[in-house]
DNA sequence: CATCCGCTATATCGGCACGATACATCGACG
DNA sequence: CGTCGATGTATCGTGCCGATATAGCGGATG
């Protein structure tokens, strides 16, 4: 539904440019370590996405010599500043309340969740949600998996195996307790005020299977 | 170094076909469901991966109307059964011992697990390592990425971050106990007998981070 | 008994992410 | 003063994936 967007990428960096406006190595090193070991984004596939939001629009490069002039410091070496636009912010709005299937991917939902503080309440439940299932759904499969080949298979397979059904059945664990926790802000009671004040949920320890590397 | 291959299918495909011959569907549930839910493998690039196989040599069509004529059951639909050659177990064999790279990632270490009972034990130890040493760098980028990052990360990114750091602090201690399992199978001492009897190493559980869907 | 649904089975196409690589410029180090 | 390692932008080929097309077949449903 919604518009019919595709990779997860543009959510990245449409979000990080909305915090501040940069160039694309510095994007990059945001999104890998900011975002985490969560995923590489090589130039590959970071650049020729900046083209696409470029040509939709939804991002422009500014020209130097802006606001802190103050700075001339060496020289300007060739650097494309990108900075979002109000049709990007649309589209950014978009994505963030988008839950959709890729928001329960492995690297979308991650993204997703880096996002969570410009997310709407309603939103994030729903793509907590369906984050759950999605894993959930994981979890059956690796069960059966587990129980139908339990003897045709490889003991170390299997022992793989366990490790990952393990690994699955803790998250869906820690997303329950999310879930909890965002219910419990998002309404205190039936017919009361919303009350969004402070939203971070109780740090707590669980385990997940994030996919870097 | 070795044989310039590429692709983990190429691995996951010989390997099932040493096993015994059979078509293209087949092949893939069998990836799908013995393999695990660790990989989906479509066909879009079973085929194609497929294709280049027999253009290497590595594998060949068999004709019907073979051994088994005793079931020529409803009709023969359109069926083409593959069978590995005799350079394709070569190939195997190269493939199996190769503790490079491609061995420790996510997916590859995955599909050589699941045919560590071909592997030489010798082999085994050395993907065995590779692994724990990529895990264990992954490890270290997770800690500093969480230290580095606690205060201006998102407390929903922390957490997945938290999570994603045990997984891998799990899959550490779970191949440090493989590796030395492995180690006394392989020398009960000095200029000793082999010994090649049983190899499953003793089930246990654990958790790490595959990375089916 | 006809039709429709779903499984088996093979195959291709477009999109796109990734790793490698190619350039440039700069700062620092010996 | 030369070279090494960052910074920085950009492209190319390889190959995977999801969707899609086609088609025979078996059972269910009306």
């Amino acid at each position: 539904m919604g518009s019919g967007g595709s990779s997860v990428l543009e959510l990245a960096v449409l979000g990080s440019l909305a915090e501040s406006s940069m160039h694309g190595y510095e994007l990059r090193k945001r999104l890998s370590s900011s975002l985490g070991t969560l995923r590489a984004f090589s130039f590959g596939s970071l650049y020729p996405s900046l083209k696409r939001l470029l040509a939709a629009g939804h991002i422009a490069e500014e020209s130097p010599a802006e606001d802190v002039d103050a700075v001339p410091l060496s020289s300007k070496r060739s650097r494309v500043v990108y900075t979002i636009t109000a049709t990007g912010k649309e589209r950014l709005a978009d994505l963030l309340a988008d839950s959709g299937p890729q928001s329960w991917s492995d690297d979308g939902f991650g993204i997703h969740l880096a996002f969570f503080g410009r997310t709407k309440p309603e939103a994030r439940i729903r793509i907590l949600e369906g984050r759950r299932r999605r894993v959930e759904e994981r979890r059956e499969g690796q069960r059966s998996a587990i129980a139908r080949a339990a003897d045709r298979m490889d003991g170390y397979t299997e022992q793989l195996q366990q490790l990952g059904l393990e690994a699955t059945e803790r998250e869906v664990r820690w997303l329950n307790e999310l879930i909890a926790t965002e219910q419990q802000l998002g309404d205190p009671g039936p017919a009361t005020a919303p009350d969004p004040s402070g939203a971070k949920p109780a740090r707590r320890r669980g385990g997940a299977d994030r996919r870097p590397s």
